[in-house]
DNA sequence: GAGAGAAAGTCTGCTTCACAGAACATCTGG
DNA sequence: CCAGATGTTCTGTGAAGCAGACTTTCTCTC
């Protein structure tokens, strides 16, 4: 049991390496089902909100799905150019501007959400169908939960285990790796 | 029940958002873990990977972790400059090396897998304890599967879907939306 | 065994993209 | 009406990944 069988054994107990390949997996998939959406993944998600009509403001938009509000505006953009969405003046507050779909939006984004639909059970193929459903609903509830304390707070609750920050330093070409942010 | 608590809906049915969510939660718990490995995330990864000892060659390592050769060359660098790692030729094929963990490695790889631990069940706080391990266990086979298939022929079989491919045009700047590739 | 082609690794240049900061318009409070 | 805050957009900069060239070595065939 100590041999040949072991290699793989610790990435794959790993958390983050089984979120990143299951992303990857479904990422992949995906990829031909929202091609053609503008923005890609992130347009997708935007276009979702704004059908939902949950958060209208672009800021609104940007901080509930973790994008820079200056690639929203340009995110924005392409998605109003292929007449999936619509910006218009906010009555209430003339600064702001209120993200709408349009109908040939809300009908992509319903043929869209059918087609992903099957990749995810693509994706979750190695299931059975009971658990499949399962685990469906944990991982709704685990990222509703994240989703929630998300603003802030995780941050700093994390920090007393370890002491040094520094968010991850990357050195490339010959640049001594020591650098503070 | 069809007013205020039906926004956020559609987009927490969505498995992508939801992994995304996972991901993200946790790769902000982790941050303050792993900061000082040199290559963040991934240095984690290939650290993990040279102790298992499962991929030997830097292409190996960098087609297992889905990581670019030319990515793989100056991560492999850092991780060296930190004397976690070291390259040795391979005496069966001289232009190969091979990525074998020093004893610094393991024992660093060692520390920060428990302190990592801690994230994970940090992150899955919103399960009860006894889902918590039924999770684990779904996502693992879920990506274990995923990454047996993951070398090729998923990308094929799910054209079938869908006909225009091209890989989610971005257009920044001015730039008319329209380019092929 | 010599030459052609493939493969491992490294380096260079290009493109893309995200984020910081400034700029502009508008709101809110005094 | 003025000062500061807030929503949106634009510009510049820096980082990162990928394609391609190049070097060294292997392998296959003649």
């Amino acid at each position: 049991m100590t041999h040949a069988a072991d290699s793989h054994v610790e990435l794959q107990a790993d958390l983050g390496w089984a979120l990143g390949v299951l992303l990857r997996g479904y990422a992949k998939g995906a990829q031909s089902v929202i091609a053609d959406v503008p923005g890609g993944p992130r347009g997708y998600q935007v276009l979702t909100s704004a059908v939902d009509g949950a958060a209208c403001t672009q800021l609104a938009l940007a901080n509930k799905l973790g994008i820079d509000r200056t690639v929203m505006t340009y995110l924005l953009d392409d998605l109003e150019k292929a007449g999936l969405i619509e910006r218009k003046p906010d009555p209430a507050d003339r600064r702001a501007r209120r993200v709408l779909a349009t109908e040939a939006g809300r009908a992509t984004l319903c043929g869209l959400q059918r087609k992903l639909r099957h990749v995810e059970d693509r994706v979750l193929g190695a299931l059975p169908d009971e658990d499949r459903g399962r685990f469906r609903e944990m991982l709704r509830a685990v990222a509703v939960d994240l989703d929630a304390h998300d603003p802030l707070s995780d941050a700093c609750s994390v920090v007393e285990t370890f002491s040094g920050v520094e968010p991850a330093t990357r050195a490339r070409r010959s640049s001594s790796s020591g650098r503070a942010r």
